[in-house]
DNA sequence: CGTTCTTTTGACGAGAGTCAAGACTGGTGG
DNA sequence: CCACCAGTCTTGACTCTCGTCAAAAGAACG
């Protein structure tokens, strides 16, 4: 997407679309939200630990890792974010203070200050209510990333999260054959997962072997999505992706 | 608290005031959300996995945790709920499908109707982001017991979960020399912690063995405060408890 | 074309899991 | 009041996944 487009704003107005229903005056408040694009070098933090961004960025282009560290200063991602996704909403309604956002790949952000969002929000309570929903698939997905990291093995660990990643990129449980990007190295993999990049290393040849995944030239590619997916242990439902039969309708 | 307290949701209110204000209304119909007392027996799963509930969970006494579960069926807690806190606030703006809720001890509960919530939400903008709230204090939680489960051994992580629950159930940072009620039994800790119980009772015995902190008859003994903290890598922020300085005024 | 980042490999060590059995505890019912 | 039982805690011996350390080979990028 580019940045002279007439309407920057219009992919995250379609994600909240996707989970939420909006009025014509609702979506206007989205579109008219005020953003400044920006692009960030890979694996610059752009919001360090303990402070406080003022802005909520847009991913337009590239990824972005979320993380907390140890006392070692050891890095564990929290959460990922994938072009589409709007990252720092949860900040409109409270503090995030324990963890930083690094960008894993030169990244395309329309920054959007938070006053902004919060006085969309307070003006418009339907709008409030998608931000909210939206931050609860958040948890959903950090839920899952908790029983991952504590309960699968490595190879299990890896599986789950190119089926998350898939899911999340395609908008769609995918088939197999489908590539798509995700510019992480195998070190930012080793920080999403828990694993040290030697053991991503080691883990991602056997899945390669086994004709499972590839990754190659900073693209996933699925080469048996049912077997992925069952390896991984992976059932799409968590990520709220259907928009068809919406059970909270208004 | 008795059940015949004459405002047995006065405690949820307290909770929501301790991080946003509310006006006399809106104080007013947190008051007069419809509940049911109900009493849920030790080890009872009364969410199952899949199974969407139609009602949060005040928990006045006891102790819930929220887990899903690995292929093998191996279960992982994703978070725990202490008396004084309200579960499946999330809920009400999204689906809710990949875990389960588990009384882990005998736990006394205020069911509310999600729709009665809801409907408390919507009629006042101000609840909505006060709930809102509360599911972000939640989320920065679980981001923090990924980075505990990714990069922290057995012990850093046991003394960080205690840490955690030390701060929940006083609602400050305690002292040393404190006591409090923790009726989770080893094999419940190995699931928060991604552990097993084995090795949960040895790290435990060495955490014990350097005077840190003691685990005995269902309660948590706080040796010593500032070492536990050390070792456990912790720091309270994440939980949002001081309210004195509000960031996000009305 | 050298420099830096990334991937790959090997050897070794350690933290945590597994399996199994015994000790302790509290609750229940005869 | 005591015996029984199920759940919990504890311990030991052994295994194995994953981490550590180190170095080399490839890729990417100015």
């Amino acid at each position: 997407m580019s940045l002279a487009d007439p309407a920057p704003l219009q992919p995250f107005l379609h994600r909240l679309l996707s989970r939420s229903e909006l009025s014509t005056a609702e979506r206007q408040a989205i579109l008219d939200l005020p953003f400044t694009p920006a692009q960030i070098a890979v694996n610059r933090d752009f919001v360090r630990l303990r402070e406080r961004a003022e802005e909520a960025f847009f991913i337009v282009e590239g990824l972005v890792g979320r993380f907390g560290q140890n006392r070692e200063g050891i890095r564990q991602t929290t959460a990922i974010y994938l072009p589409g996704d709007m990252v720092g909403l949860r900040s409109i309604a409270g503090a995030e203070t324990n963890t930083a956002l690094q960008a894993l790949a030169v990244t395309t952000v329309l920054r959007v200050p938070h006053v902004a969002l919060r006085n969309a929000a307070r003006s418009f309570p339907a709008l409030a209510e998608a931000f909210w929903r939206e931050c609860v698939v958040d948890a959903a997905i950090l839920a899952e990333w908790i029983i991952s990291i504590g309960r699968r093995d490595a190879r299990a660990r890896l599986a789950h999260l190119f089926c998350e990643v898939a899911c999340r990129a395609g908008r769609s449980v995918p088939a197999s054959g489908a590539r798509f990007p995700f510019p992480a190295t195998q070190v930012h993999i080793g920080e999403m997962t828990g694993l040290t990049s030697v053991h991503v290393n080691r883990s991602l040849q056997g899945l390669r072997r086994d004709g499972l995944v590839d990754l190659r030239e900073r693209q996933i590619h699925l080469l048996d999505w049912d077997r992925l997916a069952a390896v991984g242990d992976f059932s799409p439902e968590y990520l709220s992706l259907e928009c068809g039969d919406r059970i909270w309708s208004r």
